[in-house]
DNA sequence: TCCATATTTCGACAATTATCGAAATAAAGG
DNA sequence: CCTTTATTTCGATAATTGTCGAAATATGGA
């Protein structure tokens, strides 16, 4: 994944409503859900609602069907996977005994020993 | 990491100035990098990048401390892993094998397959 | 103390984003 | 063909973000 799809899906993630969606249609699994049923759940207008769908999908982490006169979408583990493909390889850069997080917390060597909180 | 937290984290990855500010300081590892080498490497102006800096480091994925008159940044790996926590629980959602195939890029070890109690 | 260096804060501006109603498109069934 | 339902596209508006110069703050040294 190159890095301007990574920042695609980063900013897709980074927005309360879209998040929320996303979460939604993980839960929902492969049956998805329809857009209107989103819309309804999360108490969104419809045309707000379609605009952050196509955002996702746009960024690869939602797919989306028609079925009659409904538009179905789930989200789409393979956008999710390559997102933390990503970051992982970004953050661990050869010392994957940093990043491995998925164990649960491993202890973390080697930080500076002082913080400042300098800025702010 | 509650979702707020997350989102900050993604906004502030989700910027093309402020990823290559992180993966320039995973690159350089606990020494860390002075905000004017940083600067200077990525050619922003000195008040852009403290912007970037301050928004990075308020969603816990930088570290800095003083060390006479320059500022020194670092990565901040326990940021990255909550962020990575939380990504893959929200994507797993009790079906491990959708994401797991992360732990080819990281190394991860034994992950039960089911988990029994725990988690939250 | 005064000067030079390193960085941040402030203030302004342009660009982007989130929101939502109204209108347009798509599908199904009389 | 007309109506109803589901969704998207368009257009306007308010809010947020990214940028950078100028000024302010912090540090160290002569």
């Amino acid at each position: 994944m190159e890095s301007k799809n990574a920042i695609e899906a980063l900013g897709a993630l980074a927005q309360e409503t879209r998040l929320a969606v996303f979460r939604l249609l993980v839960k929902a699994g492969a049956a998805g859900m329809t857009a209107g049923t989103i819309a309804r759940t999360l108490e969104v207008a419809p045309s707000t609602l379609s605009s952050h769908l196509s955002i996702l999908e746009r960024a690869g982490l939602l797919q989306s069907w028609r079925v009659q006169r409904q538009i179905f979408y789930a989200a789409d583990y393979d956008g999710v996977r390559d997102l933390l493909a990503f970051l992982t390889e970004d953050c661990c850069q050869g010392r994957p005994e940093i990043c491995a997080p998925l164990a649960g917390s491993v202890a973390a060597p080697n930080r500076p020993t002082e913080k400042t909180g300098a800025s702010r």
